[in-house]
DNA sequence: GCTTCGATGTATCGAGCCGATACATCCCGA
DNA sequence: TCGGGATGTATCGGCTCGATACATCGAAGC
């Protein structure tokens, strides 16, 4: 079953959460998004225009118009903005700490958005993403343990560098973890930190 | 137009590459090539079963007739092997430095089969995803620079780690290059190496 | 003044790939 | 003996990308 909306829906999420601070129109848009996730994914047009329409007939977005004089050719710019719905479900999607926060793919969106989300759901996120990670790590070095010998030095290379890529991503969690418990309990005081594992 | 066969092929050459060591059955296939790339991709049936037949019509792959007392049950496993035209396409893909041999998707592949890969090509993969990362970095620095002020923490601390890793990454790379460098003024002396930029 | 070129802008298409799922067999432990 | 987990082949829906098409606008160049 393909639950119809919730899943791999990051690029809803990523326009959602931009349309929040400010009204823009497709491209630029993409240029936004793109900046703000740096290295982590590129979005295209292929998806974005795909989305746009898809968020327009749910009435999540819709368009705004632009003060008449401004239009200065036929159709030119189309600028979407946040409906009510919009807000509601974006706050719905923030709210989510779920395996389709913390996947490649999404972790880098959600994390952007941080801002907006409750600091119990942020550490819940950062947590999921830890473990997810570290499961990774086990697997990979369970099959490294068992192939060990036969692997020539630039797979060996590979493996070497993708476990220390993954193992400096974990730590970078830890400290964020770190952070946020700090953050937390300053909140409230009244909780004995004492008895807190790590 | 799509070009029909060397575009974003990763799979095929994955496939290719990992029947070139030995024959392998579909399950055990999707096994070690997760296992060999780790940390980088993880390839699912829904992508490896296509590909197969897709080499299999294109005679690039074979089923392997196994012995017929190893055959249990009615059909049991289906082991693929390398035809003649299958490892010539191999070289092929091996030969190829371009876009698609130092893209995020396919640079990994690439790299793990790197003990079948000419030098010179090798070298030419490494500094064509070295300054493709180079690219990337300088375009999020000038984004960076121009929306500076408008940053909440969290966004600017995914951009610092973004950064951080592809900066390391571009290291990583420097030291491969540096090392194959030396390999190959190794292999022919004569070379003059006082002139070479970096 | 005219043209060319790059940035801006909307939009679609083919194709690759993934996640979920279905289904079957084998073996091992409770 | 029975259930569950590993092994094994296979497909379907749907998301996303890269390439491409087309149109407008301003600035640079001749």
């Amino acid at each position: 079953m393909p639950v119809a909306g919730g899943q791999g829906r990051v690029l809803e999420l990523a326009v959602l959460g931009s349309l929040h601070e400010t009204p823009l129109h497709g491209y630029e848009l993409r240029k936004r998004l793109n900046a703000l996730l740096g290295m982590f994914r590129a979005f295209s047009y292929g998806s974005l225009y795909p989305c746009l329409r898809s968020l327009l007939t749910q009435g999540l977005i819709a368009e705004e118009q632009p003060a008449p004089a401004t239009i200065v050719g036929g159709r030119s710019k189309i600028v979407y903005k946040l409906t009510a719905d919009g807000k509601e479900r974006l706050q719905d999607m923030l709210t989510q700490a779920g395996p389709s926060a913390w996947e490649d793919e999404s972790f880098g969106v959600h994390f952007a958005f941080f801002r907006h989300t409750e600091a119990e759901v942020r550490l819940r996120i950062l947590e999921g993403r830890r473990s997810r990670l570290e499961e990774r790590l086990d697997a990979v070095r369970t099959a490294l343990a068992r192939t060990r010998e036969r692997l020539d030095s630039y797979t060996l290379e590979l493996q070497r560098h993708g476990l220390e890529s993954v193992e400096r991503e974990v730590r970078w969690l830890n400290e964020l973890i770190a952070t946020e418990r700090r953050a937390s309990s300053e909140d409230r005081p009244e909780r004995d930190t004492t008895s807190t594992d790590e």
